[in-house]
DNA sequence: CTTGACATTGACGTTACGTTAGGGTGTATG
DNA sequence: CATACACCCTAACGTAACGTCAATGTCAAG
């Protein structure tokens, strides 16, 4: 099922400029692009964008959104579960904003006294955005990602992304015949790796086996490893064991 | 009590940057500046900047704050009661998207069908931003003291409001011994009228009853009245009512 | 084969500030 | 009395995330 930009505009409530911006920063690529220029999006398209207005909603900025999600450690249904967590922080604070309105009113009224702060409760919403920056690693890992991606050009943050789907399919193997400690499949690993420090940040060699964890329970690798074999993440997994154990 | 701006920046949570954006705009101006161009706010200034930050928080551009906050009908528990609902709307709706969020992780688990709408459920809000209009007004009078609004430079809008002071404060007579008929007062209120309609909306002579109602709730014209005499605003509203009577 | 609803790429405009830069002010302290 | 230091000012440029033309190409339907 393809989409027309009109037609993923009208399901997600966002402008047509908005989808060819994000198409022109890199945030958002259409899945094909016509001879004529035109801009088709896919299902997966369809995912990404919802995952971008959770986060455009929370305020986080489109260059930050673009990290998130092009890191290597990203995992929809852990970045699902940090969306809910912080729209419930948001709507207490709609509520505390509520709670002033009421207390304003009752002290237009005469029936309360307000304190010069109290008429200001709920607005600064300062450490809400802390949280968010914490949950989403203000560790020396995320500064240095950060970083990082911020020096690259458009073009080169495309061919960084396109390079990690490349690895990330290498280490499921060619066919379903080889083994988890197959020679090629270890070097895929490797080479995912040295991705990671490449381009985003210095991580442990152990650090892989949470992302191979990740991976099991992620649609968008286990979808594309499951064509190759079944189980297909389940067996990255045992593979990104065996090479821990050995270069751990 | 008198403010710095550091102080009223820190007890609003804002910026002192804003702060001087909004007196830059003519959105806030300080109560009072010294010789040395230092900003001094004060009590009146909290619950202006508090109105503000209500509208903004709702995303009203700070040009329709400007204007709404300076209409002649413009009413502060009206205001805050419609903030309130809007606020509640807007909890709905945070409440939409963390439903969206639960069948989204659901839908991964593989234990639920989503179709694309519902993955953009609650996103889209253009509805509630034109629920916002129509609350403040989305009507001929609106479009006409928004176009006139528009029209008006910084200077002349500075102008424009201390005038509206000036003339809200002659309605109430000069001292406490002239009564509601009184000619200087009559001519007052003409003169306020004619001031709504040059240079906000085209009304009728009975919308005054109205607004003269709004009057007597407000703290911000019943503290001024009260300088003048008791129960200044329920004056005003009578000899409103007179000059309706008379010229209706 | 034209009409009308689609699509495209520039390119400039806008809002609400953030961010220096350069400099004056006010008061507490050595 | 100087000097530190925390505060204030204006002026000016920068930014994010689009909105809004303008000029042009494309495609399905009548």
């Amino acid at each position: 099922m393809t989409y027309t930009i009109k037609e993923i505009a009208n399901l997600a409530g966002v402008s047509k400029r908005t989808l060819r911006y994000y198409d022109e920063i890199g945030l958002l690529s259409p899945a094909d692009t016509g001879e004529n220029g035109y801009r088709y999006y896919d299902q997966d398209s369809l995912l990404q964008l919802q995952q971008i207005l959770f986060f455009r909603e929370l305020d986080v900025p489109l260059k930050d959104i673009q990290l998130f999600m092009s890191r290597p450690d990203f995992n929809l249904l852990d970045a699902l579960e940090k969306h809910r967590t912080v729209l419930q922080k948001r709507a207490q604070r709609l509520n505390k904003l509520i709670d002033t309105v009421d207390q304003t009113i009752a002290a237009i009224k005469g029936e309360r006294i307000m304190t010069a702060k109290d008429y200001f409760e709920g607005f600064d919403e300062s450490h809400y955005e802390e949280e968010t920056r914490e949950r989403w690693g203000d560790t020396p890992q995320y500064a240095e990602s950060r970083k990082k991606w911020a020096s690259y050009s458009k073009d080169q943050k495309e061919r960084i992304k396109a390079e990690g789907r490349r690895l990330a399919e290498r280490m499921v193997g060619q066919d379903p015949n080889v083994a988890p400690d197959d020679a090629d499949v270890q070097t895929a690993i490797g080479a995912y790796y040295d991705y990671i420090n490449r381009y985003f940040y210095t991580c442990e060699v152990g650090s892989l086996r949470g992302l191979a964890d990740m991976w099991v329970g992620d649609p968008r690798f286990a979808s594309n490893y499951e064509r190759i074999r079944e189980g297909g993440a389940a067996f990255v997994r045992e593979a990104v064991n065996i090479f821990c154990d050995r270069n751990g």
